[in-house]
DNA sequence: CTACAACCATGTTTTATAGCACAAAAGTAG
DNA sequence: CTACTTTTGTGCTATAAAACATGGTTGTAG
């Protein structure tokens, strides 16, 4: 399913804090299982429906997970940056994917076989409260996610859609946020049609809280924004 | 927070499958710690905000997990029913709760302090193990609910509650499913108004896909109800 | 039994948002 | 450079669903 290119990095030895609290041995046979894989921009990493089988971890670049809904009107679940990760959920659940996993730019990532995760989490009570932490939050996310999704007007779902690209990958010195989406994908993220997104970040702009430049989306009155996207 | 009466049960010896990994130590630790505590109909379980403590399990009864959004319109995020484990998210998470948690009707928890529940985790991967299946699949759930409730229109999102409180609760002999809710949990449950919910199942009852009677709601055309929820 | 509250039902109005059409701009390939 | 596709922008229309209004029904407390 994955071609890997089968550099064998040392990522284990890495800063990642889970990997850490392993034992020597243990190292040992994450390095000798981890693959990188690279991804092109807009590159599948993994489809609806395939069988989970690697833990994968986005060494660069940036991924967004997502589902397809009726009409081609696809759903943003989750963003994924460096270096987090991701693809756990259905391998743990014992199901197939239900979403799809695609490189927004061009991406590295990290493959471990849950195989090995597993055989790790035995020994490790570690690493089992990290998924499980991490899972919590990720639910939690989800939760409330689905409340703001169903509840909030167009105006302050695209706003949190903008708080959220800013708390997860941060502004440029001059307030531009550090990723540069299609209105597509905006609107895949706010639950709304492109065209909507599209006017509703017009608006934005007419109302001086945000400047647009292309992709570029610069925050003006950040203040404001989180305003709209608590109230809204 | 919670006064519980000191009913010690043995359930630890219970069928639940969970406790039979455990050793007869790790049992003894339960029982030890384990409180029923019984809630009336409508009384609130868990509060968003209240700190979590203990591991719940529902003995008897039903309740709902929801979330209180915009002008009293709260979204039904989750129900349980015995014997299903719930209100470790937060916990894990190292979250406050998120949701509140009421009892639908008379209902029986066990509440197991977390600390306990831990201690035990750290030596035992089986439990572990069952949090992050638990976890896991409920996360997948949520991804579906939020492209279902924000994608499918009125008809579609309160037959999929209706299919999900048949595949949940169950049909009795003349079909009637198990569980009566006012027309507001079940707008609540579908996301949708309290109007649109009564009219919709009006719709349903005229269309020959129920019956209803009060809050008795009698499954006449099950395959219809489901092809009306996969489609809508 | 009566009064009051909660719940259920249905019709009408309003509004937010999807859908569509079309044009301009930008990016891409030959 | 030119042709072609994709993305962006904008106006108009259609419509699903909320909001509102009103009345009936059922349940409950005194």
């Amino acid at each position: 399913m994955h071609e890997k290119d089968e550099d064998i990095i040392d990522f284990s030895a890495s800063l990642t804090d889970v990997w850490r609290l392993l034992n020597e041995q243990e190292r040992e046979l994450l390095r000798k299982n981890a693959a990188i894989q690279h991804y092109k921009k807009n590159q599948q990493i993994y489809t609806e429906g395939d069988e989970p089988t690697h833990l994968m971890c986005l060494v660069k670049g940036k991924v967004k997970i997502y589902k397809e809904g009726v009409g081609g009107r696809n759903q943003i679940i989750r963003m994924i940056k460096p270096v987090q990760y991701f693809a756990y959920r259905a391998y743990f659940a014992r199901e197939k994917y239900l979403t799809d996993a695609v490189a927004f730019e061009a991406s590295s990532v990290c493959l471990i076989p849950m195989k090995v995760v597993r055989e790790i989490m035995k020994h490790n009570y570690n690493i089992c409260k990290f998924f499980i932490r991490q899972l919590s939050v990720d639910l939690g996310i989800a939760d409330e996610r689905t409340v703001n999704l169903t509840q909030k007007h167009i105006r302050g779902r695209l706003a949190e859609s903008l708080v959220f690209l800013i708390d997860s990958y941060g502004l440029e010195d001059d307030a531009t946020i550090n990723i540069y989406l299609a209105r597509e994908d905006l609107a895949n993220l706010s639950n709304m049609t492109t065209s909507n997104a599209i006017r509703t970040l017009s608006t934005f702009v007419s109302e001086k809280i945000i400047a647009v430049d292309g992709r570029k989306i610069k925050v003006i009155d950040e203040e404001k924004l989180r305003k709209i996207s608590k109230l809204g």
